[in-house]
DNA sequence: CTGCATCCTACATGATACTG
DNA sequence: CAGTATCATGTAGGATGCAG
């Protein structure tokens, strides 16, 4: 486990842009957890991983989920220093709704683009 | 169907007080999907049940959600009007992915009650 | 590398008053 | 009844720079 992960997780075209009626957390809270599916990665491979979301902003998203117990913090006292981000089983736990959640949007986005082209007024 | 809505239909504690890390659509979105799962209702009656949003604010969830196809608008032509807002067939299809996140909440609230009382620092 | 401090903008939400 | 118009506010999200 514990691939580093791709720049390209997430290509554009197939998730940002993607009407998307859920929201998990925070806006990145749902990627987040994408990224540690496969095991526990670091703070600068979440920040490539999500496209150099800001650093503020991807402290504000692990603190919130390690404060609601989603994730575990781990500091390696090594120089340089090295600082790890897994999944506990409750954070886990959330991916059977988010899958959820995809599926629908995945599978009724065409339904939501013909509603909004057909909108008028 | 149709009966009228209740004023309590979304008690404070069991709602808005839990721990809710999903979100559909806007802040009320959800709500108002609950509220239609039943049939058609009125402008007013949706305003009571949500704990008197402001119409402003209602109305603007509900034009987003007509907007993206999840529910039609009916005007009677009347004297007082009378205007019908009623789930369509892919708005219906929503509540599914709603039951499953609204389950884990209800499933895990302790566990994220107890993860922030733990929490120190 | 990690991530805090500061400042800033945009948007979501809301209160209040008014109209057909 | 079913909204619209206006104003106000809080917070999420982001840009930039610096520190351990």
């Amino acid at each position: 486990m514990t691939e580093p992960l791709s720049a390209d997780m997430f290509p554009d075209a197939d998730c940002a842009d993607r009407p998307m009626p859920f929201r998990v957390g925070g806006k990145w809270t749902g990627w987040v957890l994408r990224c540690l599916d496969d095991g526990p990665h670091r703070f600068t491979e979440l920040r490539v991983a999500l496209h150099w979301v800001t650093p503020k902003v991807l402290t504000e998203t692990l603190r919130a989920m390690e404060r609601d117990g989603f994730l575990t913090r781990t500091v390696h006292d090594e120089n340089p220093p090295r600082v790890e981000y897994g999944l506990t089983v409750l954070g886990r736990s959330l991916i059977g709704p988010l899958d959820g959640a995809c599926d629908w949007a995945r599978r009724h986005a065409p339904e939501i683009a013909e509603a909004r082209g057909a909108y008028r007024s």
